[in-house]
DNA sequence: CGTCGTCGGTGAAACGGTTCATAGCATGAA
DNA sequence: TTCATGCTATGAACCGTTTCACCGACGACG
């Protein structure tokens, strides 16, 4: 029917020549319909259904300043972790009819600064980010120019940045608690280097419960740092653990990833689980409760973050807000054995 | 220091006239640096610098017409498989120094038809879309108004779209294959509803197969159709599978997840995996080497199809091109046990 | 019969860039 | 000295919207 020939997009003075308005009325019937006589808007609306036409979303913010859309940048799309947060900041999004621009940094500063500006020149509302670097000057400046910014699974340091974030330092106690409470007095821990604030914040949290529960923190940890945060570092790791001349009788496991590397390596060396070794991981993934020995895990309410942080994004008043999750220990047969 | 008060933006006139030129040269030193002399070029960065500007992109996509921007939408961000495809094309654009902007439909028509609107308003070089619905007229009457559209995990059904997809038929046929070559003559076959393309075409897929082996497929399979495609699905098929009269020797699953569910309910029942039961998946996801039973799956090329798609959008001819990739089994001791 | 408020519609300014024709100004050649 | 040349810089037009001051017509009202 009509050409394929990718003409010039119809404008909406081309669609008011030929509705025989003015644009301004053709505005009107896009905007405030109301204010439009039937006749007319009827007229209006068949030339732009006849035209195929299509607002200039560009035009339109120029004019209107505003636009109804929000950036994300997370350290890499396909972790589950922070795609799931990317949900939840979708689905708070949605209610408020923004959408989402999303975009990995993979941990690359100069990556993070290139997608926060294209954001901040199409002019977002504001950005959520996961900071790929310790260094927030960046952050605050773009902050201090008016755009809204909302720091993703990392607390604040500065006041004049909001933030959503799990306590990591809770999760890792918790962790501790239950296997102390379980009976074992030796932990090794598969941790990640404390550049990154988890692992260090991690690693905290499990001292302060051993020496809570009166055990000597350096006698009862062995703390094993690993250099990558997946399964193979938690082979490796646990290959380390099992060669250790007193041998820990749980291991502690910086993610999931990790604990399965760690949970095939122990059953390659005959070692059972929980009896001979028990695993908790962090993060509770998706398939932590499917796998053979249903690991247990320190869940984060991945959604949750992401609904708030957006929550924050949206807010009216534009309030600056340190907002803070607790995580929630999910106890399975890799501590506890089939019950 | 400076107030936090958002105070408008600077434009390209104040720096002009912060830096005593006219706005010609402003941009001529954002765009063209050597057509301006150097102690100007200095000026007027200094002014950049000193009103912290950053150029409106509205403004400039406005006047300029072209935007180095590209649109996907998924039917999930929370699905690996989806993640996976979008870091692919995330690379190929990165390339080109072309950014995406990423959305999810939640397999909601309406969802998607949103976003693509949203994508048309703003410009975007074009979008590469897993369609939510059978019908894509819509999609077919967006590639008439000149914007280039890419068809994800889905052969092109019309020549006017160009599409990128694997083939389901091929994949599902090797892991029949692979089966019978093992010695199974009975398969059972845990499948979503045929509505969903992919499951019709890894059933067909599979039919294929046994025909061509000299088996009778009305014998050799038994396909059920489970709702949910993931592990709850493959744990009540399987426990369908198990009540047979006859039992069959290998379990096919529809995806990952779905095996995941298929192995932890054999091994509830105490069915030795592969002795008593093989299982194949399908994805090849990340953890599924990792599982206490590394799982035999059929491995889909998500970062190259991702990749290619990219290609196809960034074509400087705009061509229309369906490109169909081979999927690769990947075999491990679900059925072969351990080796 | 004038005045007034309402309704429906108009047209131009403004948003913040890019682009292009043009002009000023040295410089070197004739 | 004159003139062509090349290099810089200028300023206005333009992109496609929204918004707003304004205008004509019309019915109500005193």
């Amino acid at each position: 029917m009509t050409t394929t020939a990718p003409r010039r997009r119809a404008s909406i003075s081309d669609v008011a020549r030929q509705a025989k308005v003015s644009v301004g009325t053709v505005s009107n019937v896009l905007n405030r319909p109301d204010r439009v006589s039937p006749a007319t808007r009827e007229r209006v609306l068949a030339a732009i259904d006849d035209l195929a036409f299509v607002p200039n979303g560009s035009a339109r913010q120029l004019r209107a300043g505003t636009i109804t859309t929000a950036g994300a940048i997370v350290l890499d799309v396909s972790n589950p972790f922070f795609t799931d947060v990317a949900r939840g900041i979708e689905d708070r999004l949605e209610e408020a009819d923004y959408t989402l621009m999303l975009a990995s940094s993979d941990e690359k500063p100069e990556r993070e600064a290139r997608y926060l500006r294209l954001f901040e020149e199409h002019g977002v509302q504001g950005v959520m980010v996961v900071p790929a670097t310790q260094d927030l000057e960046h952050l605050e400046t773009l902050r201090a120019r008016g755009l809204r910014v909302v720091l993703l699974d990392r607390p604040s340091p500065v006041d004049t940045l909001s933030s959503v974030a799990v306590d990591d330092r809770a999760g890792a106690a918790a962790a501790a608690r239950h296997l102390v409470d379980l009976g074992h007095e030796r932990i090794a821990f598969l941790n990640g280097p404390h550049t990154i604030r988890q692992c260090a914040d991690r690693s905290a949290g499990l001292h302060d419960a051993l020496v809570e529960l009166g055990l000597d923190p350096v006698e009862a940890l062995v703390e094993i740092t690993i250099s990558t945060l997946n399964a193979d570092g938690g082979q490796t790791g646990t290959e380390q653990v099992l060669a250790l001349a007193e041998r820990p009788t749980a291991t502690m496991c910086v993610n999931d990833l990790t604990a399965l590397g760690a949970l095939r390596t122990l059953r390659a060396a005959d070692v059972p689980v929980p009896s001979g070794m028990a695993v908790v991981g962090y993060d509770d993934v998706t398939f932590a409760g499917e796998l053979a020995t249903p690991l247990t895990s320190v869940r984060q309410p991945t959604h949750q973050l992401g609904h708030r942080a957006a929550d924050l994004l949206l807010d009216p008043d534009d309030v600056v807000e340190q907002v803070t999750f607790q995580p929630e220990l999910v106890v399975r047969e890799s501590t506890t054995g089939v019950g």
